[in-house]
DNA sequence: GCGCTGAACATAGCATTGCTATGCCATGTA
DNA sequence: TACATGGCATAGCAATGCTATGTTCAGCGC
């Protein structure tokens, strides 16, 4: 009855901002356009303005992260994989830090909730083998667990992107861990080496020539 | 030799600027100067233009932030001290949200690396104390002790006045920084009741009315 | 198979933005 | 008192996000 939207416009949008927002690039309505061949108009018919757009950028993003947490291999250590997913949670943020400013730094709306929760949910499924695996007291809970370790990793990877602190601060990563995994019951000892063996420093940030 | 800057259009301005970024408003350089009597220019002589008013804006939050911070009174318990002067850094956020994002979530630049370090100042004295005090261990760094409780309170506060999480979240803290300070050698139980001392739950957002 | 409908898309123009060029004038010095 | 210098006001610039209007093309009834 009426022409489709050609969902290829939609992808090709998202993905050119995340490519000039990695680049450093200002992303205004008409730079976005600029070369894709669509008009302005295309960005009102898919994202209904520019806000429309940051929000599904934020959502890539949050996708984007949701990927990396997924592709880290669940052990038969869970505190080493809780701490493994919060050094990829460091990694993701350190690799894409433009990507991850926007996705806190703008007020997070009601549209973007679903999409941090299924960050969230990663946590979560490891704190419960935590729990299940006795390594963590029977009246943690995984949810609480799993917040404070997004707690831990967020203050850090945020104060070094896009904050005061040098790059090295992310050493505190792994005593901030272990104590946090031994106030919940954890052994001492034995929470600091499954750190050991789940944290990997993060890697530097990929060199991206800026514009002009 | 010529005509000096009137400091006092530099405060006014600066002060309306927090005034209508608590209050909602869009700052533009019109509206910015729209009923002070200043003309826009006012805002290039003072500041250089509008980068340079938002850096003179974080400026004044880290600025309020260790007044908040300088008013937490220093007991005979290191820890205590510690905990309270994280509680004062939650409840500074929480009550000047937008300013508190202003300060973070742009990149902050060089300049305003000092106003940073100055906040953090009153944590190392805090862990120092600590250190001082033997509630710490003697290798404790007190700057990275410092550092930690940072991370700890920014990243709590931070997902929850800009981010995905609720008001509740903020209830992680006493747990987090008790296990930070056992971690660093304080006794568990005494670290624990310190904490609880020093902390107190971060006062409701103050009501303000949306523009419009 | 054909014309109609309506949504996707292109074009043009709007108000508003930050910024700069220019002129005026107050103020400290000689 | 005359001058020079820099603060401040005015006006206008390019660029921004957005909207009004026109154009085109995919899908349905006949």
């Amino acid at each position: 009855m009426a022409r489709p939207k050609d969902p290829a416009v939609r992808t090709q949008l998202i993905e050119r901002a995340a490519v000039m927002l990695r680049a450093r690039e200002p992303i205004t309505l008409r730079s976005l356009v600029a070369g894709t061949g669509v008009s302005t108009m295309a960005v009102y018919t898919h994202f209904h303005g520019m806000d429309g757009l940051w929000q599904a950028v934020r959502q890539e993003g949050f996708t984007r992260l949701g990927a990396r947490l997924a592709s880290v291999a669940t052990s038969d250590d869970p505190v080493r994989d809780l701490t493994a997913l919060a050094a990829a949670y460091l990694d993701n943020a350190l690799t894409h830090p433009d990507l991850y400013r926007v996705m806190f730094d703008a007020s997070v709306d009601l549209e973007d909730l679903p999409a941090a929760d299924a960050t969230l949910e990663h946590l979560v499924q490891a704190a419960g083998r935590g729990r299940d695996a006795g390594r963590v007291r029977a009246d943690v809970v995984p949810l609480d667990l799993a917040i404070q370790s997004w707690a831990i990793g967020h203050g850090l990877v945020s104060l070094v992107a896009t904050g005061p602190l040098p790059r090295e601060a992310l050493d505190h990563g792994p005593l901030l861990l272990s104590a946090l995994f031994t106030a919940c019951g954890d052994d001492p000892e034995r929470a600091r080496a499954s750190v050991e063996q789940g944290w990997h420093r993060p890697a530097p940030d990929d060199e991206v020539p800026r514009p002009g």
